[in-house]
DNA sequence: CCCGCGATGAGGATCGACCCTGAGCGGGCC
DNA sequence: GGCCCGCTCAGGGTCGATCCTCATCGCGGG
């Protein structure tokens, strides 16, 4: 850690902006720097524009935009430099834990998002991670965050032996019907003939046990078969 | 930290097994400690669910599955709990940093997902960090995983857009089309005759830009509305 | 050699999905 | 009061989905 971490921070609330600053002046905070502060998104922009630091901690709602001041901040420093040569990397910090705040400022560019529930030294260490690109999330974020990601984490589903009781040509015409083709395009498709389809279909709905060709979708999407 | 936390490692290579334990064991790494280790998919689930640990490092490679080993132990350990009362959290460690890994590896339901660049110090921090819930990811992951994010709730605010332009009534009935309900069901459970429905489908059909009954099905569940 | 089964296909029937026109009724808005 | 819009229906039509029976062909097993 050669160079201290040059830390603008940006919030409408003289009170806590003395709180952080002095909180990260004297506990296990020593690489870290307050270089400027900012209580509107006009001051910050331009603060942050002539500092030029490597972390901004951000006030996701602040005065000056509309209700979502922070994301305005983020949208007037696209693209700006930290002085290191590396890009400004901002942290939310905010007192709302709404997924809609996460989304907007998320979106709008942050690598980070903490509630301002968070002591100093995670604070220190959120900023320090940051700074050397990571993404940072309060516990009670990071699951959301993640669901968004990957959607559905967890459920799994295991081998059908329903669908071994299928034959090839009736699960490739199942494919199909479960993707919303119509009986002609998989005929078209499968080089056959409408009503070879209609049979082969028959024959998966009696095995699978259902009755029309939504159940069939929803059975398939269910188990991810497409 | 009363309790130290309770790690179990996995991964196929023995060097890299031992190499782990010993630099966790001296480095700042004292609230950690690992109770148990496996090379392969099977021991990995046996071992997991004997010990309870807090947080599994994974290796995203393993022999016993498909080439995703990893996903596969993350398969067999669903709902499990550690002995804490919380729920076992995967940080997954690999060499590889493709984006179809950390996909896959985040989907089955990983809390985070570091390089083996990674060095001691950070290791610890970062199975610190995952025990507690938060997510922690590499820098060159972090910004790969927000733009899957963001891609993610991009698509959710355009739901509530498009959406904004049904009616109430029409939302309602679209949900019971979406759900496979036919029109006449439709009709019995929201007291109104089948041509009513009719003529709320087609507004829904037309407002969304969808020609069928099916593709609204799709299109409902790929957000996830059903 | 016959039988079972899967793949192919036809004819015919019924029902549902989807579209169009048209219409009455109630509630806001200018 | 006229106008627009949403909710409610009807009639009539086209086309797709589903099911039924029946038929042919080829392949492998008893």
């Amino acid at each position: 850690m050669s160079q201290p971490i040059r830390v603008v921070l940006v919030d409408d609330h003289r009170m806590f902006r003395s709180g952080v600053r002095s909180e990260l002046a004297e506990e296990a905070a020593d690489g870290i720097e307050i270089v400027g502060e900012a209580p509107d998104v006009e001051t910050a922009v331009s603060v942050i524009k002539a500092e030029q630091p490597d972390v901004v901690l951000l006030d996701v709602h602040l005065p000056g935009g509309l209700g979502h001041g922070g994301v305005d901040v983020l949208r007037g420093c696209v693209a700006q430099e930290s002085q290191r040569g590396e890009p400004i990397r901002f942290l939310a910090l905010s007192v709302s834990d709404a997924a809609e705040d996460v989304i907007a400022v998320i979106r709008a560019g942050a690598r980070g998002y903490v509630t301002k529930t968070i002591n100093s030294t995670d604070l220190a260490t959120a900023i320090r991670r940051v700074a050397e690109g990571d993404a940072v999330f309060s516990p009670r974020l990071a699951g959301f965050v993640l669901d968004a990601f990957g959607a559905a984490a967890g459920e799994i589903a295991e081998v059908d032996e329903e669908l071994d009781r299928l034959s090839a040509r009736e699960r490739e015409v199942m494919r199909l019907i479960a993707r919303g083709y119509q009986y002609k395009e998989v005929a078209k498709e499968l080089f056959i003939s409408i009503k070879t389809v209609e049979t082969h279909v028959s024959s998966v709905l009696r095995k699978l046990q259902l009755s029309s060709r939504h159940e069939l979708t929803t059975w398939a999407m269910g188990r991810k078969l497409i």
